[in-house]
DNA sequence: CTGAAAGCGCTAACAT
DNA sequence: ATGTTAGCGCTTTCAG
């Protein structure tokens, strides 16, 4: 009894056959305004906006999606922490290209977890996702193959799939350090350290290669001061530096193999009043403010989280393409300062 | 033709049907077994099951939904911007909170325009989302109305609605800027300049309140030395600084609105080779890098998307409570070093 | 415990 | 140019 005309049943949404018999049309005239068909009459749009915006009427895109059976104009975004400003950075990036398509992004983090990973993956599957953006995880992604042939692509950044076929946005990590070590080099430093550690295999792995590459080049041996460490506390980096520059022989300069590691050693290094040529993997928003000088391996990370969602709708358009990955490159920096006073202090944004 | 028992047409996604058809068993049993009712008999439940996965069927989660009406499990967040760490550390609080309810974020950014923020609201609840929310970026949110009305809570950080009633989680912007400012009066300061911002009314006008409060306890003219700025450039931010210090009679402390003020200052200190008493609202990550000491008002920012978070879903589950306004406590801290050598370098995580 | 029928809100294909 | 009918893939009655 409470259904009546002037439709005031607060909980129940109005459908288009509510705004088609406000309006005196059919149904199907109201689905014509909503998706802006131009062939309907000035007068009956009219009326029928009018209805619409009189009933407070939202069309379901659930509904619409459904029988149409096109797009849901959502992509997932799996990363491992948004948080981190590496990963957010991504997600900005990749929602910015998500927009221009009219696309709207569900983003997940799977706290490294490949178990979470996979979880999220099937959940967005089942959502009808257009599309997936992959951080991975996991060193298994042949779970996504099913979908993948059935036309619903992904895109990995930072590390390529294991187990499917897909595109791919990568650092170049190799190069990036062989650089940054061949300067070590260039600059007389036979005693090299390398600090790296064993949660992320792919991209660690990549790096240390690269250390490897440019050491090997000029006859050093690389083993001699190498650190893998097992957690990703800075503090761990510090017992590690400091463990080697006890030992006999230490080192006279220092990789770091990301941006955690490196913040772990500078703190020993002030800690001891000890001076190292230190370099990283990573540049870092305040690594400028460092209080020692440090030269850094740096990356667009927008450009990374940009060129994977560029290929991701590419391959919407055109499902057919062979895979391709992308490398961005790197480039090497100075950053840190020398904690004396009457320095010039870094550029500020 | 290519439509034979052998599922192989690679482009169809399969039903519920076809796993029926598959099992030998009725849509209903499928549909059951996807549910995971208990009263299906195990010899069915295990046929279901081997058909799915043979079949690679994945439950279409909105065809699901659409008939049961029940919730999508997703809600929305409308931010700023993402790239920028205050928002994505809420967004990544607020997705932890979805997590445990098995709810999915839609994540999107309105880059600070009030049309846009409207659009995406609009089109998150065509997507039926279960709730919404927001950083709200316009004055004017009455077009939330309709559907809070119809059930679709929405939750507002930062700054509170205008023309709906929601809940809200905010920053207890006042008092922090109030006990800020005391505490430099305390330390015998008399002239205390303000530089804040005009972008951000809601936040910025509490911060003013807040320093106005303690400077009339003291029966300090805050208006000598306030700049407003028109842009979130740090440069902007340096050269009204500049232009306090040039003028007769300069300030001897300066509260700076937020850290991006506070990184503008702090460059022209440093350019200017000048000390003053800095002060400011924001603390943020690599504050204690800060090549000048400075006394911040610090807060929990993961605490303020947490919120939120809890406070929606609390709401999902009891529709009709009062609506409600939780505010994050801030509190003091000296961040900042002199840059003299043989300092204590702050600690790292 | 299982199944057949109806229907969620919308769009596609066909009339008219 | 408008309306009618069917049906997307699933869940919900309600019968067996």
């Amino acid at each position: 009894m409470t259904d009546q005309a002037d439709g005031s049943d607060p909980g129940r949404r109005p459908t288009m056959v509510d705004v088609a018999r406000a309006a005196g049309v059919s149904l199907k005239t109201v689905s014509r305004v909503a998706n802006e068909v131009p062939t309907v009459r000035a007068d009956l749009a009219e009326r029928v906006q009018g209805a619409m915006a009189e009933l407070g009427f939202k069309r379901n895109h659930v509904a619409a999606n459904l029988r149409s059976g096109r797009t849901t104009a959502t992509i997932g975004l799996i990363i491992r922490d948004l948080a981190n400003p590496f990963y957010s950075t991504i997600a900005a990036a990749a929602t910015a290209v998500a927009e221009r398509f009219d696309t709207r992004l569900i983003t997940a983090s799977s706290g490294w977890d490949p178990a979470r990973e996979r979880e999220l993956v099937l959940d967005l599957f089942e959502r009808r996702v257009d599309g997936l953006i992959v951080v991975p995880s996991g060193d298994d992604q042949s779970y996504f193959r099913t979908e993948i042939d059935r036309g619903t692509p992904a895109v990995f950044i930072d590390s390529p799939p294991d187990g499917c076929r897909a595109d791919t946005a990568l650092l170049d990590n190799r190069t990036g350090t062989r650089d940054l070590v061949r300067r070590l080099i260039a600059e007389g430093h036979r005693g090299i350290g390398t600090v790296t550690d064993t949660l992320n295999a792919y991209t660690m792995g990549e790096r240390r290669a690269g250390a490897r590459e440019a050491l090997g080049e000029a006859g050093i041996d690389g083993g001699r001061h190498a650190a893998r460490l097992h957690s990703d506390r800075p503090r761990s980096a510090g017992d590690a530096v400091g463990a080697m520059l006890d030992a006999p022989d230490p080192p006279t300069a220092l990789f770091c193999g990301n941006n955690r590691i490196l913040l772990g050693v500078v703190e020993e290094m002030v800690r001891r009043r000890t001076r190292l040529r230190l370099a990283a993997f990573d540049d870092f928003e305040f690594a400028p403010l460092l209080p020692r000088p440090v030269t850094v391996v740096g990356y667009d990370t927008r450009e990374l989280g940009r060129l994977a969602a560029e290929m991701l709708f590419r391959r919407l358009e055109s499902p057919g393409a062979e895979t391709s990955n992308h490398v961005v490159p790197t480039y090497l920096v100075d950053r840190g300062t020398e904690p004396a006073p009457g320095r010039r202090s870094p550029p500020l944004p």
